[in-house]
DNA sequence: CGTCCCATTGATTGCTTTCAAAACCGGTGG
DNA sequence: CCACCGGTTTTGAAAGCAATCAATGGGACG
């Protein structure tokens, strides 16, 4: 599975994600405590991290690359709720059994507690607690955005949407708004927009010959005209 | 707009919703204090109670009747994110603002808070606090079921799904599971379903005819066969 | 009894899905 | 260096199904 160990070379203090994952909350002479209780898990590409309804023990904070957070139907359909990058938390939703299926899209690294240890220090610094809990209102607002965009949005619109949120959300992350780098496959996206992977590639075409967007690779997407990209989306960016 | 006033008849203690909403965190001789900064809000069916946007000043219990939380696009195109039932908290996502409106189905009765008060009443009694965020987990968790059903389940799924989920619902407060009420518009079913309203109606009708459900009128289902019905929903429910 | 709103039913259109094939890319080995 | 192979993406053709447009039915209310 995954490959549990403590790197002393990265210290906490040093992270890329140090100000944007839930270690922010917590002072720098407190993260140790964190840092005590931590150990770090590398992922390689489309490794499991943790399926649907097994035990939670164990919860996360993402260092580098990128998760997919899914549901499965018992005939295999598939619905991808989220994708995670560096500095989001893994099992903000759930309580004793996780709700949904983690894997990585890309080689990844995480920050990994045990639930007790993180229960523990949640009532030691009531920051961290609350810090999680703005992450959990976040994630919850951000759930109902997307329920709009499967549910209301035609594909173009929702391709769009989807190209703006992960140019926001790179730029967020201090990485150039355009070209935006999607390292999921198609299916990812299908997936993830309630489309088929042959619809996802015909929006992308056409958004391409509309010259909305350009396409120097299948995971690499320049924005050219964001004013236009953001009228076919038809939905405001927060 | 609604008419807050305090109502001296129905003490918390012998309020419907007394185990089930977030007072049930407060011991019977905590309760008090939460009562003494609550107000009483009746709202008549299709009154706006807030939204989407507006500072969020105030946040509410339902103890009767049924909400509707909605996104809506420039162009007018909606999207119901969510059905709350007595017993349901409102407010649970936002910081700022709020992130969504919030509108009455039928006649409905709310306890209202400001904000500044719950904060107050949240640091006084931390089961207050970690009830809500359970509360918030719990509603995470359904939106990302929601988005599996808006993204991956075919309109006669959307539709069986839809129902199973209003009976256990239903349930859950102690009313029957069968026949289900359903308060809102087929227009509000199809806002949540990602649906048209005939599509709606098409499908109320097919399963009428498959024998799946019983039809008396427009807003009350009777289940006739949960066991096909949760087969055609392709859904497993929790 | 007439009106309004909502739900249902009908007919057609248009778009996404489905099914199928071709192109592309990186890696491997002859 | 080139041929081959698996996986992924793109493109093509056809079919199916929900959306759309339109009309009818039904219940509540004045």
């Amino acid at each position: 599975m995954s490959l549990p160990y403590r790197d002393p070379c990265k210290a906490c203090l040093n992270c890329d994600v140090r100000r944007k994952a839930v270690c922010s909350a917590l002072k720098d002479d407190e993260v140790g405590e964190l840092e005590r209780v931590m150990s770090f898990v590398k992922l390689e590409a489309n490794q499991i991290l943790l399926e649907e309804g097994e035990p939670r023990r164990r919860v996360y904070s993402l260092t580098s690359g990128m998760l997919r957070l899914s549901l499965a139907l018992p005939d295999g359909r598939r619905q991808i709720t989220g994708f995670l990058m560096p500095g989001d938390f893994l099992g903000l939703a759930d309580d004793d059994t996780y709700s949904q299926t983690a894997e990585a899209v890309i080689p990844s690294g995480l920050c990994s507690f045990s639930v007790r240890d993180m229960d523990q220090l949640m009532e030691r610094f009531p920051h961290l607690k609350d810090r999680l809990h703005l992450m959990t209102r976040a994630a919850l607002r951000q759930a109902r955005e997307t329920q709009m965009i499967l549910g209301r949005l035609a594909p173009s619109e929702k391709v769009a949407s989807f190209l703006l949120i992960m140019s926001n959300r790179a730029a967020a992350h201090g990485l150039p708004e355009s070209p935006v780098h999607l390292p999921m496959t198609r299916t990812d996206i299908a997936d993830y927009l309630g489309l088929t992977i042959e619809t996802v590639s015909r929006t992308f075409t056409k958004l391409k010959t509309q010259g909305l967007i350009h396409l120097p690779d299948p995971h690499s997407v320049e924005i050219a005209d964001k004013a236009r990209l953001a009228t076919v989306a038809g939905i405001t960016l927060h």
